[in-house]
DNA sequence: TTGAAAGCGTTACCAA
DNA sequence: TTGGTAACGCTTTCAA
């Protein structure tokens, strides 16, 4: 077992008090004992007991404030649910997670919550940011004013003074899509519609831009003949489809590059044509499984949802507890594809 | 917060001491006294603090003993890493965790390994048994007469009681891999070469035999030329990559169901061949990413590494110091793919 | 500048 | 069958 402060203290000949100001660096400790009580530490290895700390800390634990976006859709329904384990593991270790949820992407409502994460006396914030002037501003001030440390998940937001984002690689995962689907059509290329959500998603429009880039140069004859929007709903998704196929009678993939997974996959199951049309989704739910078995969806590209819940409460903690900063400022998450087979 | 066993204490009129020993059925205390406070403990919704037990317990640490085998392949030295993460996890939580390794997978060096532990008074065993009756017996009896839980992962053994089993459904990946082998051969089929370790591995051959399954069953002008084994080592990979390459010259495809990737990477490069043959392999690792990305390796079926090191422990902590068993008996992970575009 | 002591929520042990 | 108390390793506050 690692060398305790009431150790340190009896072998520097100190008082606990004393070891404790030189180990987190109080001041108001003379020189001299400064050294030998710190030199005494660094001999025997001291690092101090998450344990101990955490209790002493109980009454004030460290408050970390989570701010959830867009929990209309069955993704964030995931990583809320990953937000709530994560809380759990947090509190065992004398922590404090306080998850707000926003329905939808609004900016106003955003730094509506973000006031209330303030008043809550929150020591850092996890975010998906409204990609809004305003937010970005109400962020950096509370990082240079207050001090409070911003770690984003999901999705960026240019400017931001953060202390890390944790997401993926929107343009790559556009990339795999454009080689997935030229494997699918056998090398032959086709016709292809993509069905997106919001033009102001990042990620909707990262993943398109990836997957165009990459045919540009790889695969010509992969050819987007239609894009729509269906702001991310399962009707808007579902009505696209059905009309897109009766207007393009040789369309031979769709990409859905947004929500609305079942809607795409009833429609194509109503209309007979699901082992015609090629299907390439993103982001892995608990609904494209059975779709992927049933052979509608042909391949899903997966960010990890669970991992973006679980690892950005702990970064933060980390870092405000054991002042440990994260490896990386981008923390991007490895791109996996799902197939039918998936266990 | 949460309320602690002190107020209960107090809103009942008996001493801490009392609710201690109700809390945890400890008996010696009156059945009206019980009634009470458990009562009181009910009604405040009374979770026990995971960090004032941790600190109570810190001179007897909850003691868990993982055996890591070969770890002379890279895989498990994924593993190992992530394993001595967990380590440090886990010791903030309050718990210890003794890893012992294991260059192959004998029987009786693991046997040594699980004496060595016992006699460290582990209260938990992670472990991928060999495949070997006194091992299970072994086990078995650590678990009967002693009361030590097991949790296998990676390798599960048939006939073992053990509290839950954390892996990969080997056979699933095998048909996985027959899907993918036709798209690269775009539904034209072609000649295989598999490449196994050990016969006694059960990854090995449950990956087999679910590839050759599916070729049965949906992908028929797949064909399995050959069959060779590589004894997990680069070398011997290489070697026979070189050989059968000459031997066969209308070879279409090699897939690696094995360690040694590689020695196939290098040698396919080195005959010029990493653009004619396609190539499969099981298992994610550092140096696979390098291949992926040059296009020598086409797509990698993965088995999360890090869940493995990481899951295992934690599930048993959370048995032996909770009392919480398991979801699952078998917690198998998703099979994920990875192409040339990764992180 | 330093020391002493109380407290965080449990467990364990001894005394009553 | 109970209560009291020390201990776990640290933080914080008050007093010297």
């Amino acid at each position: 077992m690692a060398i305790t402060e009431r150790e340190i203290a009896e072998i520097a000949g100190v008082s606990r008090g004393t070891v404790d100001r030189v180990i987190h660096n109080r001041g108001r400790v003379d020189p001299e004992v400064h050294r030998r009580v710190s030199q005494v530490a660094e001999e025997h290895g001291f690092t101090p007991s998450h344990m101990g700390r955490a209790l002493a800390l109980a009454k004030n634990p460290v408050k970390i404030g989570v701010i959830v976006h867009l929990t209309k859709i069955s993704f964030f329904q995931v990583v809320l649910q990953s937000l709530k384990e994560a809380r759990q593991e947090i509190a065992r270790l004398g922590g404090e997670l306080i998850i707000k949820e926003q329905r939808d992407i609004d900016a106003d409502e955003q730094m509506k919550l973000l006031d209330e994460l303030v008043a809550d006396n929150v020591q850092g914030v996890v975010i998906s940011p409204a990609q809004d002037a305003r937010v970005r501003n109400y962020l950096n001030d509370l990082h240079q004013n207050i001090g409070i440390p911003i770690v984003t998940f999901n999705t960026d937001l240019e400017g931001l003074e953060r202390l890390c984002y944790v997401g993926v690689d929107y343009v790559k995962e556009g990339r795999t899509c454009a080689y997935l689907m030229d494997l699918l059509l056998r090398g032959k290329g086709g016709k292809i519609l993509i069905i997106s959500g919001h033009l102001t998603q990042p990620s909707n429009h990262l993943r398109v831009e990836g997957f165009a880039s990459e045919c540009g140069t790889h695969y010509p004859n992969l050819e987007i003949v239609a894009m729509q929007f269906n702001n991310d709903e399962q009707e808007k998704s579902y009505e696209i489809t059905k009309t897109m196929l009766r207007d393009i009678d040789d369309l031979d993939a769709i990409i859905l590059v947004s929500a609305g997974h079942t809607g795409v996959c009833k429609a194509l199951e109503e209309l007979g044509m699901s082992e015609k049309i090629k299907l390439i989704m993103f982001d892995s739910l608990p609904e494209t499984d059975m779709y992927l078995e049933k052979g509608v969806i042909d391949f899903v590209i997966d960010q990890d949802a669970n991992r973006q819940g679980s690892l950005p409460p702990k970064i933060l903690f980390d870092y405000i507890f054991n002042n440990k900063k994260p490896e990386q400022e981008r923390v991007v998450g490895q791109i996996t594809v799902k197939t039918k087979y998936i266990s």
